[in-house]
DNA sequence: TACGCCTTGTGACCATGTGCACGAGCGGCG
DNA sequence: CGCCGCTCGTGCACATGGTCACAAGGCGTA
């Protein structure tokens, strides 16, 4: 007897690893309907992208639907979630509590799905020992001890940019395999680390791109983007 | 005499769109300090990709460097900033007033670039009268009318999921051609509307799926999607 | 004025990603 | 038990994007 699946160590496309999240939100919201099963077709209208890449997407994972019938729903989920490491939890560190770093902080659905906020830090003495979201603001030399003690193994930077560099690399030398960067600015990672970026003023310039150029509009759906 | 550039209808590709941001900040940094010219090399390190890269990107533009010389820092910054429509202000409606929505009217750098927060709206009556960052919270029931009168041309959707969609089609039929979307939703635009997202669970998922496959790390730098 | 250095501009090649269409195989029905 | 419809899996062709190497061409200097 041959074992199930075989996971398959052959790489998983960038591309399809950025659109997992939305296949398993949809599938989220499909199994909360009791829907049992689903076809590649109906996910890929729930995920906002087509049957055929929805099919090709999950075939890397090695998880296989019906052929007549479609996926079950549960099971999909299930593999889905075991790939994207959402069946234990990730201690999650914010450095930097000014609006926006305030605002992650208390943003629900950050831990909803496995990602908990175990620290976060400011260097402003003014704000260490502040309570957001029933977390204690904690000092930027803690930092080191910090993330040993706590396992933490995901970063978020909302520092203003001329700290992030250096926050980065404190992280880094700590033993922090991914950030998530919101500094307007380019920070710079070893191999092996996993970066990624969000910046507000670059997506609201790429739209005022757009809004002047109305003859360039791509008609694509979405993607993304990692670092490493 | 040929005329300077021809500015040139073909299309700029949309990989080389999310890229502007970054060589105008870079160049934006740049002029700070004075430099008159920069090589594609210099301008490449500060913007965190590779030379070659950015000679074909700005090729695009039309715009003309000096051979054996480099670029002329302010005639390329204009350039740039022309071609990303920064030369003058968008009004931007933030709607949702909430943790997120809050961060990001604060946020600043939003208008730092031109980028003009005319409105923020919510559908809580409890939070309209309220003043965030000096801007009163009106009602949601105003969107159709604001949009008109202040001529708003970029929508920031920071509501709960099961209202993204509805705003945003009342957005786009009051005349908005570009929307950002914070929601972890998948939302739809007709044709001609250019649409982002940013999801904080997707890009956190993400780095979790790479935290959790080492093997896997693309040693890529970065990119972007759009919508329309 | 001619030569040589330096940096741009770009054409060609390769990798990645997307869309399509068809074959494979399961379930249900007669 | 056999047929048929439905949906997955996937190979192929196409489009987009990235890398590289090299030719084109100013600018300074002798």
């Amino acid at each position: 007897m041959r074992s199930r699946a075989i996971p398959d160590l052959r790489r998983i496309p960038e591309a399809t690893v950025t659109r997992l999240p939305l296949y398993y939100r949809a599938l989220v919201e499909i199994a909360e309907q009791g829907v049992g099963t689903v076809s590649s077709e109906q996910l890929a209208d729930q995920a906002g992208v087509n049957a055929p890449q929805v099919r090709k997407d999950l075939s890397y994972l090695g998880s296989y639907g019906t052929r007549g019938v479609g996926y079950d729903v549960d099971e999909l989920l299930g593999e889905v979630a075991r790939e994207l490491g959402l069946t234990h939890d990730w201690p999650v560190i914010v450095v930097g509590v000014g609006n926006l770093g305030r605002a992650l902080v208390n943003y629900r659905g950050f831990d909803a799905r496995g990602f908990r906020i175990v620290a976060a830090l400011d260097a402003d003495p003014g704000k260490v020992g502040q309570t957001v979201a029933g977390l204690t603001v904690e000092s930027l030399d803690l930092l080191d001890a910090i993330v040993a003690e706590r396992a933490v193994s995901i970063g978020v930077i909302a520092t203003p940019a001329g700290a992030a560099q250096q926050v980065v690399d404190r992280l880094v030398a700590a033993g922090v395999g991914s950030i998530l960067n919101f500094a307007p600015c380019v920070v710079t990672v070893p191999d092996g680390v996993t970066l990624r970026k969000v910046d507000l003023a670059t997506e609201l310039q790429i739209l005022s791109f757009y809004q002047q150029h109305p003859l360039l509009d791509g008609g694509a759906e979405l993607t993304e983007q990692v670092g490493a």
